[in-house]
DNA sequence: CATCTGGAACCAGGC
DNA sequence: AGGCCTGGTTCCAGA
């Protein structure tokens, strides 16, 4: 059935023979799908299996650093992050794609991360002449210098997401989208004048999410790219064995995608009447895909999958140049005039009609890009293209080099999978009225739901501290993942531009690989802050998303988000910082919404192994017939210990639940024992994993503090430790712990200290996303005035799950980092994650690189750093880790405890873990499969 | 009248 | 093979 209909679809749509002839492929590509995404349930059912080890391949490589700092400057070189040198040089054959890597030489060390890292983009002429050529032609712009020439390529390729992001989603109810122009309505700025603003400025390319998962050799392999992480990983090795871009431009060809997309959509009802959207979706991918280089965009999440992958640089590589040349020409650097090929402009221009991208492939790639502004970038693009070429040429071709190079160019500004930290310096972005847990996304097929609002009632507020400049910067925002693995953007949700009467807050879509962000104005005026309540949520069809090329991703199940946020300052000495924060995770699906039990707070965090003590949670959805179940893991993944906890049925109520803390299975523990909880009311509803912390029953004196303060707490009513549901992040009071190794780590100044200056932290922060709130809160906190307690961190709890990592940082240094190393501790599971994380995200590119680590996690520098206050938190920061910031902000719930500490890492949302393991496997099939086709 | 929302029907897949 | 369960996607209708 759905083969005739996506058929039909594709009749539609004039995909063109093509068309025809990807839609076999794509049914193939569905069913496997629909396969692993099968299994993946049964995965994600079974919290207990999610192994967390599972270590995705993510090795990022230390995105975080060198996105911070970017080094706009005049010269050419696009610091492609981290990844220093390396990559891209080699790229130069074809391997364009491949070339993101850069190894993982990154930056262990290496110097200052930040600089060293960057990577200058040159040769884009490495792609493969042939693909560039094919793809670029019309969609793709592909400039090539003399030697290093950078080819962009029009984002067609990816389609997917893009195309179909970019306007039409956005547009059916903002409206906005395709008016990029309308941009900033405010009129504040132009990227163009402000360097600032838009991020690109900065001259930095990162590699896009794809690089910084390429980025390391390692990663070669399969691995390479880790990062991405979930999608990649599986891709990566799809990657490595085909052998980037040529074949993926031949594979490719099956984008199916294109078809799929339509195809998928019939699949799953006869009702949808659009199919335009997907179809955009799939077009793009479509024909762009077939192009060799494709667009970079694949981001991140990338999944990358043969043709996907190659697109997907590409798409990036467009991007990114653009970005870059935006960068440039704002920075001053040179102006580029021209770099952009006409072509890519006009079709650009052309598509830009959301639906037209639909309809051709090839238009639709450009569609994003060219949604983003055309206008303004043509001309741009071509010099800045030119520039590139010529500051980049050196480019020094590392050793490194792969032997297969990877296409993957990173264009000017972090890619969007790249970890960053929350604080750098005097500066920190920090979120400071979280989003509300639940928000029902869209269709497209339907009209917008409104913005995200924060639990008050209003909406989410952003503030960066620390900035003093009078030029007004942007900040961006972006649909992340909530999964325990990297932030990157998520596939299957587009952020949604909002305008209207009830909108106070100018903002301006742009696409960036695949991914439409917002572009919100953060004026000194308003003390650099912004408060958003112009970003909707636009769910993708799963099967449009699934059919791309290179999505690994799968999307059922996946429906938890964070809003992403990022602001790019450009510095005096030419560098650019660029810092994210990521909110707390957000349900997007109605069903969900409505049936999973949600704990966003608990009165105790940690409690002597002997139990007996009330806890009270705070959440939604409890049932008088929910239970709570203790659960231990081992670091493989193992069920160590499960037990039921009793429930007073009696005082069940929809958002409170008490329970008795189980005993502990040992009563002899020496040392704090992390472990989780959650809540079930039935087969598939539980909630995300709840850390909870045993402490030796004779040790009370750790506790003692803790806990009493939770006893009376929880007794009274509870003074619950907000948490972020999943599992956030703790905030811990840490925050004097956390801030130095921000800084530590990074070694760049990072937020410790100022985290005084620094205004509240916000919890949020995590930077990096994962797990970082905690300690990000910390961080930064100290401003804030909010959060007492962590503020609202946000946190990502799911991130945290990455414990372990220890790493390094190579990462960003700040807090992020610094976070996420405490989280390690956290799970065993975690740690593994972690480490990939944090390879991936420190080595920006490196992805594998650090992996080796991750076992002993702890250890890192963080722990050296934090090891201490750990030790205190393990005792009361269980409790105190409870509070994230965000929840108190909205819920008002009091951060009544400050606890401090507790490092607890991971709280680990296993769900997550689950899920994420369960995409793996999913991606991991699906790689295999489009490996196979 | 258009938008925002909440609720629920309709369907496809899995089990 | 049929029924039930899950969830995603589309529709409806009230505010």
């Amino acid at each position: 059935m759905q083969d005739t209909s996506s058929l039909s679809v594709k009749a539609k749509f004039n995909f063109g023979a093509a068309a025809g002839a990807a839609a076999g492929q794509e049914r193939g590509l569905q069913r496997l799908k629909s396969t692993a995404a099968a299994d993946m349930k049964s995965a994600e059912e079974d919290a207990y299996n999610y192994t967390p080890n599972v270590s995705l391949p993510i090795g990022m490589g230390n995105p975080c650093l060198s996105t911070q700092y970017h080094t706009l400057q005049s010269s050419p070189v696009i610091p492609v992050s981290s990844c220093h040198q390396t990559g891209y040089s080699v790229q130069n054959d074809n391997h364009a794609a491949s070339s993101y890597y850069l190894p993982q030489a990154l930056r262990p060390n290496g110097a200052p991360a930040l600089e060293s890292p960057r990577i200058e983009i040159t040769a884009y002429s490495q792609y493969p002449e042939d693909e560039v050529e094919a793809s670029g032609r019309e969609d793709h712009i592909i400039k090539r210098g003399v030697n290093s020439i950078v080819t962009l390529t029009l984002p067609n390729v990816d389609g997917y997401r893009d195309p179909s992001c970019l306007s039409p989603a956005s547009s059916i109810s903002s409206r906005s989208c395709n008016s990029e122009a309308s941009s900033y309505e405010s009129g504040f700025y132009n990227y163009d004048n402000s360097p600032q603003n838009s991020p690109w400025q900065s001259p930095s390319v990162s590699p896009r999410g794809s690089s910084s998962l390429l980025s390391c050799p390692h990663a070669i392999g399969p691995a390479a790219s880790p990062h991405h992480s979930p999608s990649n990983s599986p891709q990566i090795g799809a990657m490595a064995e085909e052998g980037w871009p040529a074949q993926p431009r031949g594979s490719r060809p099956n984008s199916p995608s294109c078809s799929g997309v339509g195809g998928g959509n019939s699949g799953g009802i006869g009702k949808r009447k659009y199919s335009f959207s997907g179809s955009s979706y799939q077009q793009t991918s479509c024909s762009p895909n077939q192009s060799p280089t494709p667009s970079s965009h694949g981001s991140p999440r990338v999944s990358v999958t043969d043709e996907n992958w190659l697109t997907n640089t590409n798409q990036y590589t467009n991007l990114a140049i653009v970005a870059a040349i935006n960068a440039l020409t704002t920075d001053g650097m040179a102006d580029m005039g021209e770099g952009i090929p006409i072509k890519t402009r006009k079709t650009m221009l052309d598509l830009s009609p959301s639906m037209s991208l639909k309809v051709e492939p090839g238009g639709e790639d450009l569609g994003p890009e060219g949604e983003l502004r055309h206008d303004e970038y043509p001309s741009r693009l071509s010099l800045k293209k030119e520039n590139y070429c010529g500051g980049f040429l050196d480019v020094p071709q590392h050793p490194y080099s792969w032997s297969k190079p990877k296409p993957y160019l990173s264009p000017s500004l972090p890619a969007l999978d790249w970890q960053l930290p929350s604080c750098s310096g005097p500066y920190s972005l920090q979120i400071e009225v979280q989003p509300k847990s639940h928000h029902r996304a869209h269709y497209e097929t339907e009209g917008s739901r409104g913005a995200v609002k924060a639990l008050s009632g209003g909406h989410p507020v952003v503030q960066l501290y620390g900035y003093m400049e009078s030029e007004p910067l942007t900040l961006q925002l972006f649909i992340g993942t909530a999964d325990d693995r990297l932030l990157r953007p998520h596939a299957f949700y587009q952020v949604h531009r909002i305008t209207g009467k009830t909108v106070s807050t100018a903002s301006h879509e742009v696409m960036q690989s695949n991914t439409k962000m917002l572009e919100i104005p953060l004026l000194p005026e308003n003390n650099m802050r912004a408060i958003i309540d112009c970003a909707g949520i636009l769910k993708l069809r799963n099967s449009d998303i699934e059919l791309r090329k290179g999505e690994t991703d799968i999307g059922r199940k996946n429906t938890r988000v964070r809003l992403v946020f990022r602001v790019h300052i450009n510095q005096p000495n030419g560098r650019t910082v660029s810092l994210q924060v990521a909110s707390n995770p957000i349900e997007c699906s109605q069903r969900s919404a409505q049936e999973l039990p949600l704990v966003e707070k608990q009165s105790v965090e940690s409690y002597p192994t002997t139990g007996g003590k009330m806890m009270l949670l705070g959440g939604l959805n409890f049932l008088p017939e929910s239970k709570v179940v203790f659960v231990e893991k081992a670091q493989d993944g193992h069920h160590l210990w499960e037990t039921e906890a009793k429930v007073d049925k009696d005082s069940v109520k929809t958002n409170t639940l008490v329970v008795e803390i189980p005993p502990y299975r040992n009563q002899r523990i020496s040392s704090p024992v992390q472990v989780n909880f959650y809540v079930c009311n039935g087969k598939r509803k539980r909630s995300q994993y709840q850390r909870f912390t045993y402490v030796p029953a004779n040790v009370p004196i750790i506790k003692t503090e803790p806990t009493d303060e939770y006893d009376s707490l929880g007794s009274v009513g509870l003074s619950m430790h907000s948490k972020p549901y999943y599992g956030q992040p703790r905030l811990t009071s840490i925050m004097p712990v956390a801030e130095p190794d921000p800084c530590l780590v990074g070694g760049y100044p990072p937020c410790p200290p100022r985290h005084a200056a620094m205004p509240p932290s916000s919890p949020s922060s995590s930077p990096t996303l994962h797990d970082l709130s905690p300690v990000a809160y910390n961080k930064c906190l100290p401003n804030s005035p909010t959060r007492a307690t962590p503020p609202g961190t946000v946190a990502p709890p799911i991130q945290e799950t990455p414990c372990c990592p220890s790493l390094p940082y190579p990462t960003s240094p700040d807090h992020n980092s610094s976070l996420v190393v405490l989280h390690s501790q956290g799970s065993p599971g975690s740690l593994g994650y972690q480490h990939s994380v944090y390879a991936n995200s420190s080595s920006s590119s490196s992805p594998v690189s650090h992996p080796s680590t991750p076992g002993g996690p702890a250890e890192t520098p963080f722990f050296q750093a934090y090891s201490p206050s750990q030790a205190e938190a393990s005792g009361s920061s269980a409790q105190a880790a409870g509070s994230p910031p965000s929840l108190l902000a909205e819920d008002a719930t009091p951060p009544s405890m400050d606890i401090t500490i507790k490092q607890e890492p991971q709280e680990l949302d296993q769900m997550y873990l689950d899920d994420v393991n369960e995409i793996i496997r999913n991606d991991l099939s699906s790689i295999s499969v489009h490996t196979h086709a």
